[in-house]
DNA sequence: CACGAAAATTGGTCTAGGCCAAAATGATGG
DNA sequence: CCATCATTTTGGCCTAGACCAATTTTCGTG
């Protein structure tokens, strides 16, 4: 006989915390049962062994692909240092930090970005388009947008591998204040092809407004990071 | 005929944009069909009516109620600086910020604990349990652990209503440097209960360290904030 | 008119199963 | 021994409908 208030929870909410006892021990990538045998298994049915397993894969405990199965996933290690460069910052932790440039390309500012920046609407500004690896898995896709005269920047970046290493050493444009606003997105399909997530997970999503030591905003980045893989840390003075 | 991309797309998905389509000019707490009206409307099944609504209400733009129906939801204004209190600061924006305190209370630290506010396993330290309110709606639910003598706490943060200023006002403790770290959680019983939200709804889990000028950890606090109505704000030198 | 009980409405949970697509597996021919 | 193709396995998406619980509405009664 269950207590009543076991018994009110939802069926796939008991089997969710079955399932992350069977794995709590398990090495990455086990296989667990598929879903058609914990459906016979615990004597429910397969949609509601998915929904258990679903909120399992959004909070970066499991992984499953189609055709092969769910496995255990590697635990949520990647804990990035958001202060200044992304690529600085996780060297320090001993994680390979990588981006893989998408886009480079100058344009007329849109009134809402001119407005962040700071410059006439129609003003050309550069928009640099990434997606942020971490020991070679795509964390977190960036689309930066920045004022100024920036020559060649799509080469400086490039050979940088770090668009702050590119504005401060090629540019001398020091960045050194930052407001960063997080909040929660669900994934839909732009993040399903670009980060290799599901549809619907949850994502933190990220916006920073950059600026010089005189106050001038230069940089306005949107970025949307894998809510499974991923810790946002932000130290700073009060 | 569809274009091929558009027909690869999840139908719930393409179901949940006309249904943001169908409210993007609603009125907050307007109603919107029924599940089952909306099922036949657009020929398909009431489960998957309710993947594309629950996706939205995950992500804030619907709330629903058991017997009442399915209504447009206030937009995310709340948009709380975490820089120091967040009494001070939601005051700044208009808002009537307000913490519910559920428990206040003296007990040995855990080693855990112990080691983040650097005191010995065993030591006395403070725990403060809260549900922070913004305009009357639960918005976080928050556990702080606070190490050194403070005597009264219950009193003096009932009296000042804000944990912050109970700190610097009575005890001369001042917080001058802090370290979040914000990741995604999916809702459990729990959060049902005190916040209410939904089963499995994204949530923002936030655990911060605050030190003293000296260079000392005495707060550590773990909250859960809702993600489908708070913005994390954080600005800060580099 | 006011109140309370009954009925209808609406979202909440779950079942059983079908069809599809991707991956792994196994058979087959060079 | 290896490459190729068909088969099987596994997750991905969807349907149709049952039953429950909370809420609102309706309606009868005092």
């Amino acid at each position: 006989m269950e207590t009543p208030a076991a018994a009110a929870l939802p069926k796939y909410y008991v089997l969710k915390e079955q399932i992350l006892t069977l794995i709590e021990d398990a090495a990455p990538g086990t296989l667990i049962p598929t879903e058609r045998a914990l459906a016979e298994q615990y004597g429910t049915s397969r949609t509601t062994v998915r929904q258990a397993i679903g909120e399992l894969v959004s909070e970066g405990r499991l992984d499953r692909t189609q055709g092969r199965g769910t496995y255990v996933a590697p635990p949520k290690v990647t804990h990035v240092r958001q202060l200044t460069s992304f690529t600085d910052d996780a060297a320090s932790q001993g994680l390979t930090a990588a981006a893989r440039i998408v886009d480079v390309s100058v344009l007329p500012a849109d009134p809402a970005t001119a407005r962040r920046l700071a410059v006439e609407p129609g003003t050309e500004i550069h928009r640099v388009e990434r997606i942020r690896l971490v020991d070679g898995e795509p964390l977190a896709h960036e689309v930066a947008f920045l004022a100024g005269p920036l020559p060649d920047l799509a080469r400086t970046v490039a050979e940088r591998g770090s668009l702050y290493a590119a504005l401060r050493e090629d540019y001398e444009i020091r960045i050194s204040e930052v407001e960063d606003t997080v909040e929660t997105k669900l994934a839909g399909p732009a993040e399903v092809q670009l980060l290799d997530v599901e549809m619907g997970a949850p994502m933190l999503l990220v916006h920073r407004l950059g600026f010089t030591p005189d106050g001038q905003p230069v940089e306005w980045t949107e970025s949307v990071f894998r809510g499974d893989r991923f810790r946002f840390v932000a130290r700073m003075h009060v």
